[in-house]
DNA sequence: AAACTATGATTTACGACGCA
DNA sequence: TTGCGTCGTAAATCATAGTT
């Protein structure tokens, strides 16, 4: 018994990509809010619900951007330019 | 405390909030051995005495400092696990 | 299929703030 | 005013998924 719950736990780093329309609600806010990149607890639950993943999820992956895109600012350009983009045509209508 | 200004340069993205603590202590990764040695500890009780701690520290050659931080950060992981899993398993 | 890259999760180390 | 508690996070690292 003990053997199988440690295999569960185990387990946790089993993982999935998050599914291409979660990317892009996260995507969004990052870059809509890149001034300041960091959701409140309940817009971390609300892009939680979005995007069905955990709140724990949603803390990972903007710690993981926050991280990345300021080490390499370059290669973030391009999708930074389309979400840009994205928000000014959603803002638009 | 926040509320910077506003981005759209394609060059200078507004990335003011980059703090880089310069004089902070990389982080290194504790062997197999220490590891295994503070999750005894820990399952033995979750809160350390002054004496245990600096027990624990001289025999893992560890600082007490990082000791304290461990238990720290190990009950902040303790309490996720729980919380994550309301929703789900019992054996 | 091996090599390489992207990405989600976990592990150290703190700063900020709380309470005794 | 010392000192350990939690909370949120940075940064490095881990493990594996996805790509070439």
């Amino acid at each position: 018994v003990m053997i199988l719950r440690s295999r569960f736990l185990d387990a946790r780093r089993k993982r999935r990509n998050f599914s291409k329309q979660a990317t892009e609600v996260l995507n969004e806010y990052f870059y809509s809010h890149l001034s300041n990149p960091y959701p409140s607890e309940e817009a971390k639950e609300e892009l939680a619900k979005q995007c069905s993943i955990t709140v724990s999820q949603v803390c990972n992956w903007f710690g993981n951007k926050r991280i990345r895109y300021k080490k390499n600012i370059g290669k973030f350009q391009e999708e930074a330019n389309i979400y840009a983009m994205k928000t000014a045509i959603g803002a638009t209508q | 405390k926040e509320e910077k200004q506003q981005q759209l340069d394609p060059n200078n993205p507004a990335a003011n909030w980059i703090h880089a603590r310069s004089t902070r202590k990389k982080r290194c990764p504790y062997t197999k051995y220490q590891t295994l040695e503070l999750e005894k500890e820990f399952l033995y009780n979750m809160y350390l005495t002054r004496d245990r701690r600096y027990e624990v520290a001289r025999i893992l050659n560890l600082t007490e400092r990082q000791v304290k931080i461990w238990f720290q950060n190990r009950r902040m992981k303790m309490k996720k696990m729980n919380r994550e899993r309301g929703s789900k398993d019992i054996l």
